[in-house]
DNA sequence: TTGTATGCGTTATCAA
DNA sequence: TTGATAACGCATACAA
């Protein structure tokens, strides 16, 4: 097991095996057209021999540029997260860019601490995705354009506070929830509820786009159900309630919450599709695989990542951030949400349902 | 175009400001207990007053300590990654370092180049987590106290190396294995087989658990199958090579297998757990919500993470890694593996349809 | 094409 | 208790 030497190698060290002053040691490093074959060629030898490694914090410190990314998300564990952080760490490193990571766990405290981390190293750019701090906030102690908002999550969002005019990314969450609640209506579901966390900017967003979109094709009241800031954990006490009174359709906040509620369903009388339809939203993996699967709202989570990335260096670029985007979302249908004439024509107990199924091909 | 020059509030204002020298200020800042009271305070004013973040790269320069840990993991889109990931980011957190993430995506490539950044950068430390890059090779370039290993998949472990005595972190799937295979004889199962990728150091060293847990208790022998690499995305092809020839059990490399094995078999006759038991590995949620609920082995991911930031905190205390741990893993017993003669599935005993399907074309 | 000199912002060493 | 000064390692304007 070798073992790097105890002095560290500088490019002093580099420029004097090479036989160069430092400066041209530096600029053959970084193939600088105007230094000869010869002299180049020398120098990267004599970098390999001492195996040599630039120290960033120097060459920061001197080109004030760090060449880092901080990325502020709200968790790591969570699937839908964990796959803009997959993108964007992608998207990054093919840029040459590091990557700092912190997680808000929706605590502003914390939130604020990742800034500060994030600002003391001198973060080329910074994005801030599914966190409770206002940009506001985060604009007085970061320049406007090095920073991008992901699906911002702040209270003032619910209450008609307008992101600002630049530098937000979001991915198009109305259209997606006013899909789900046309192909339910079209599917002949009458009495739909909508489940969610109960409070967060995002829930209060799919709750007004579920009011708009039924409103829309004259249907309604839609009822609404809180199922609690950790309803993705335990949903029984939503599926009682939901079985004491069971809708047509229910909407969820996301595919976390659903796959909760249909396994707490699995303890109540209701079956899914048979007696109520569900669907969830965010696309993620565990969605397409349940029994049945979920219809619900695929949101291009890694493309998210990677577009903050691009908005991140077009504003470094440029010098100025570009305007927000919003990216499209698309509905899956899966078979939580059956037509429902069809769903009753074979209604029946939990046995002509797994009959059914074990037909298929 | 040019960003217009930044003027950064650097220390030498502060000092100013507060009436100071820089040396004063600096040691201010961090409370250094041989400053006084009132210069303490003025000086803190001072730094609010002007909103003065310090430098952390010239800090790092001068320190010779960067408070930064790298993390070089497999994939951040992975549930049991992205645990690992959120522990060690929450226990980095509390300890004052910022976290480099980068993944290595089974690219042996990707994984050298997110070595040389975290070497540029002088990360305190490393962990190296899933990854195939082999620890002689990560040691030849980073020193051994600076980097703890987290369950290696590299070639070299499967045929028989030796990992370092030190700075390796891992969970006991063998043990893992071995409880699942002694639950699937204990429920009655009698022929037994193994889904997994097909290769890698992990796949490898589970089957030989389960190979060598089957002799123990005198059954076998073991039947292995391929599903790929790419298995999890869509289990189809394994799927109806076992309802070809069903097994009594089957147990999965992973979750993730296991699930999309579950979703491949509802397209088969072959029904889970009527015909035929599943056990899978990892214990991520899906698995736990799935129907029917997945026997498993919990891995504590996230204390992984943790654990991971302890041991490389013991060792930039002590100037020695400390040695190598196994983390518990505890089997948690699902619906997908009930006692074999309790079985029941929709259309009669296991026996009668292994009947029909004989018969079929 | 290459070298010289300086400064990036901070902390540590010494001196007072 | 505080201050002056020298590094830390590199990149760049300016010279040659």
């Amino acid at each position: 097991m070798r073992r790097p030497p105890e002095r560290r190698v500088v490019l002093a060290d580099v420029a004097r095996l090479a036989g160069t002053s430092e400066a041209t040691a530096s600029r053959a490093l970084k193939h600088d057209p105007r230094i000869g074959e010869a002299t180049r060629a020398a120098v990267h030898a004599a970098a390999a021999k001492l195996g040599y490694v630039p120290n960033a914090a120097a060459r920061s410190l001197r080109a004030r540029r760090t060449h880092i990314l901080g990325l502020l998300l709200d968790d790591l564990a969570d699937p839908v997260h964990g796959k803009v952080a997959a993108g964007f760490e992608e998207a990054a490193a093919g840029q040459g860019y590091a990557v700092f990571m912190m997680t808000g766990l929706h605590d502003p405290e914390r939130e604020q601490r990742a800034l500060t981390a994030f600002v003391e190293h001198r973060a080329d750019g910074i994005v801030v995705a599914s966190c409770v701090i206002d940009p506001a906030e985060v604009h007085a102690r970061v320049p406007a354009d090095r920073v991008v908002f992901v699906q911002p999550d702040y209270p003032g969002l619910a209450n008609g506070a307008d992101p600002p005019a630049r530098g937000v990314l979001r991915t198009d969450d109305r259209a997606g929830v006013a899909a789900t609640v046309q192909h339910l209506v079209e599917r002949g579901y009458r009495r739909l509820a909508y489940v969610g966390p109960g409070s967060g900017a995002s829930d209060t967003l799919r709750r007004s786009a579920a009011t708009t979109a039924l409103k829309r094709v004259s249907r309604g009241p839609m009822r609404f159900l809180d199922a609690g800031v950790d309803g993705w954990r335990d949903a029984s006490p939503v599926a009682r309630m939901l079985a004491a009174d069971p809708p047509d359709a229910v909407l969820c906040y996301d595919d976390k919450l659903a796959l909760a509620l249909l396994d707490a369903l699995r303890s109540t009388s209701l079956e899914v599709p048979g007696d109520m339809a569900l669907a969830g939203f965010d696309g993620i993996p565990a969605a397409h695989q349940s029994w049945p699967r979920l219809t619900t709202v695929d949101v291009p989570s890694v493309e998210v990542g990677r577009r903050a990335v691009e908005m991140l260096m077009a504003a470094v670029r440029d010098g100025r951030m570009p305007v927000s985007e919003v990216l499209p979302v698309r509905l899956v249908i899966g078979d939580s949400t059956p037509p429902r004439a069809a769903r009753i024509n074979s209604h029946g107990t939990p046995e002509a349902v797994a009959a059914r199924r074990v037909i298929k091909p």
